[in-house]
DNA sequence: TTACTTAGTTAACAATTTGATAATGTTAAC
DNA sequence: GTTAACATTATCAAATTGTTAACTAAGTAA
């Protein structure tokens, strides 16, 4: 990136807002603040950070909320959110992964950590894997230039809504997609489907390729496993 | 890491600075100590420690002149820096943040908890991924990414509610958890439920793994344990 | 245009899984 | 040895997902 990273802090004590700011700045981030819920999404709009800290314990709206609202817009697609959980606190990780947090630290909050888990999450970022266009597991190969599949050797036509959803989950085999994921990547967020047109399509991609690729994780969601 | 870590103890007390490194050699650790601002500086040079532990009031220069010089130096980048304050001194506290300490005790000292906070420390400071979503304990494995559950490389399924009670009480291997705490952190504070719906969970898990990872701690609760 | 095809969605219902409770059996503490 | 706490089992209701068929809209070829 070019352009200073831009950072969001959310949280309703103002020195931990001043501390965190202080670092981040410091290390030449570009920094803006909020002090309630209802402001980070506010200034999420407007000033269009590239990372978003949240407290999950915050006035108006709490850091799950606000989480579960970005996560629902497009527009936060590739936003990191990093939640501010108390110590030890394991359900709120458990909520938090399943609502879209990207990572979790526990107060109170060491200058050195916070940084060195931001930067990790940016390096993270970095497009290798990720952005490949091409998918191969095992004997399955799933290419979006061309928007076909192919499993040994035989090629499977997939409807769009179908190759996409399949696309997603082989992205990263093994990670559960929430239903409200899916949802948001495949369908995107202005349109609202029923929750049974994910079955369907499952179905229908269970259906043509003849195998078992798509796991169900009940009460959670789907995920590839090949 | 490899070596064994080495800490450095500034204080002018003789008693603490004995107390400290007499609790933190018996862990294990390499302990260096020094009674003023300007030997801890020395030592920390010459010693290279992981970490160093600062007494704020100290004669010849501050704990707070110390860390704000070994900021300055790329060599100390990466050491952790832990500040003794006096009990409930808000403003050391958030002086001491800005220039870049990790953690604050307060006097009067437990070792417990000094030596628990350093260790804490410490985790905090790896890598996210590994710790944030897999919790591994022997040839246990929780995978909360994959909502996955692997033992001796045997993969098992346990429901959503299950599989949450096992993550909660093994993200913390020992802690006995109250029943209360178990309800509100899985089940959540709305929800009202029998407390035997507990006992059947710990049961179906239990049966599941065939182990007996989690232990009854009668009239208190449960703990992992395995 | 008209008839035909296809993708996407929905609705209705079936099948499955899960979570919770009650009833009863066991165990450990006093 | 009695009692309180926990384990076990069976059972049921609710939640979740799978399946099928039907409908709509959009595209396509005659």
């Amino acid at each position: 990136m070019e352009a200073p990273i831009k950072i969001l802090i959310a949280d309703d004590e103002p020195d931990i807002i001043e501390i965190i700011s202080f670092h981040l700045n410091k290390l030449g981030y570009e920094v803006a603040t909020a002090k309630d819920g209802s402001e980070a999404i506010e200034k999420a709009n407007s000033f269009a950070p590239d990372c978003i800290i949240l407290d999950v314990m915050m006035p108006k709206r709490t850091g799950f909320e606000v989480c579960e609202y970005l996560r629902t817009q497009k527009k936060f697609d590739k936003t990191l959110i990093v939640l501010l959980t108390a110590l030890n606190d394991e359900a709120s990780h458990i909520k938090g992964l399943e609502l879209g947090g990207d990572d979790f630290i526990s107060k109170p909050i060491s200058p050195k950590v916070l940084v060195s888990r931001i930067t990790a999450l940016f390096r993270r970022l970095q497009p290798t894997e990720s952005d490949k266009k091409i998918i191969t597991i095992n004997d399955l190969m799933i290419d979006i230039s061309q928007y076909k599949t192919v499993l040994k050797g035989v090629t499977y036509v997939l409807a769009k809504k179908e190759f996409e959803l399949l696309y997603l989950l082989a992205a990263q085999p093994g990670r559960v997609f929430l239903r409200g994921e899916i949802l948001s990547q495949v369908w995107g967020n202005d349109v609202i489907v029923g929750d049974r047109t994910i079955d369907v399509h499952v179905r229908k991609i269970r259906a043509k390729l003849g195998i078992d690729c798509i796991t169900t994780v009940k009460g959670v969601g789907y995920k590839f496993n090949y």
